[in-house]
DNA sequence: ATTATTTCGGAAGATTCTTCCATGCCCAAT
DNA sequence: ATTGGGCATGGAAGAATCTTCCGAAATAAT
């Protein structure tokens, strides 16, 4: 754990991670300083990169993305033009959660939210197998989801 | 897309995910409505469940998360006491981030994050194979995060 | 056309933010 | 031991914001 956070700054990280809406003096009654202080810190932590963003977290089903897919990728070519082509396509692609180049039997995991079953075979047809350089791709359906976006423990 | 949320509330969640520290104010003139109908309207968001929460988005490497390592599971037996032990035991690990049953040639996937390899050989070895009913896991180390946690396109 | 219902924006008191400044603390140099 | 610089702190106060109330406008129902 890094050494420039003290007690009260990890504790304020994890406080806005939980409730990114707590007022500045919610939060400074909560770490017990002045709101002054908090203030200060709370816009360093801001400052130098501890948050990055403080993000709404939008419920997928209530907007029509209730289905969770992973996707296993393998590309043609192992080249780095191949890996930056493929990176620079999925990048574009607004229902990818995550792209990571992984080692082992795969060359990318994504993590895909659509709203349905349906919705998924449709963009795979059209967009996924169309990605450059996708030699196969294995579809993994989400059927529960068990943890999801968990916060970062620290 | 669902049509209980017009127009206004649609912009009002994306711009609130990609900044949730907007003030009621600066909503209100981004949408073009008064800050009183912008303050109902973002409450009824809260209220019925389309916003789940506003988290402060902490960068991994400021706090010893660096290393992100998806795993796939493979569980002894398929029975629903099997499945639940495992995630009842999973939820528990403050280091996984998604924990998902999918279907596949896998039973779950889990997201984790940890500060290091070391960190993750130390984790798979005590943690990771000793949960309730794992017969095998195989582990892809993340090498390069193209798109981490992408806001929702909706 | 009329009523009922809903949604809206203005206004204003209450709350909160943000900054300035003086104080206290720690540590190094004298 | 004392001094002085550097830094973090809390109090205070003006500025900005939130939150609620109320009457008006829009919409829907009769």
């Amino acid at each position: 754990m890094p050494n420039d956070l003290d007690r009260i700054d990890l504790k304020m990280l994890r406080l806005l991670q939980n409730n990114g809406r707590l007022s500045n003096a919610e939060l400074a009654q909560l770490v017990d300083v002045s709101a002054a202080t908090c203030h200060r810190r709370t816009q360093r932590l801001f400052d130098d990169g501890y948050i990055k963003s403080v993000r709404a977290m939008v419920e997928p089903r209530k907007v029509d993305r209730g289905a969770l897919v992973m996707v296993g990728v393998v590309l043609d070519r192992s080249t780095p033009e191949s890996f930056d082509a493929f990176e620079k396509a999925v990048a574009k692609l607004n229902f990818v959660l995550d792209c990571n180049l992984v080692a082992g039997d795969f060359d990318y995991f994504l993590k895909i939210r659509v709203g349905d079953m349906a919705d998924f075979n449709r963009i795979h047809g059209t967009q996924l197998i169309a990605l450059p350089g996708v030699r196969q791709t294995r579809t993994f359906f989400v059927m529960k989801e068990v943890v999801d976006n968990a916060p970062l423990n620290f």
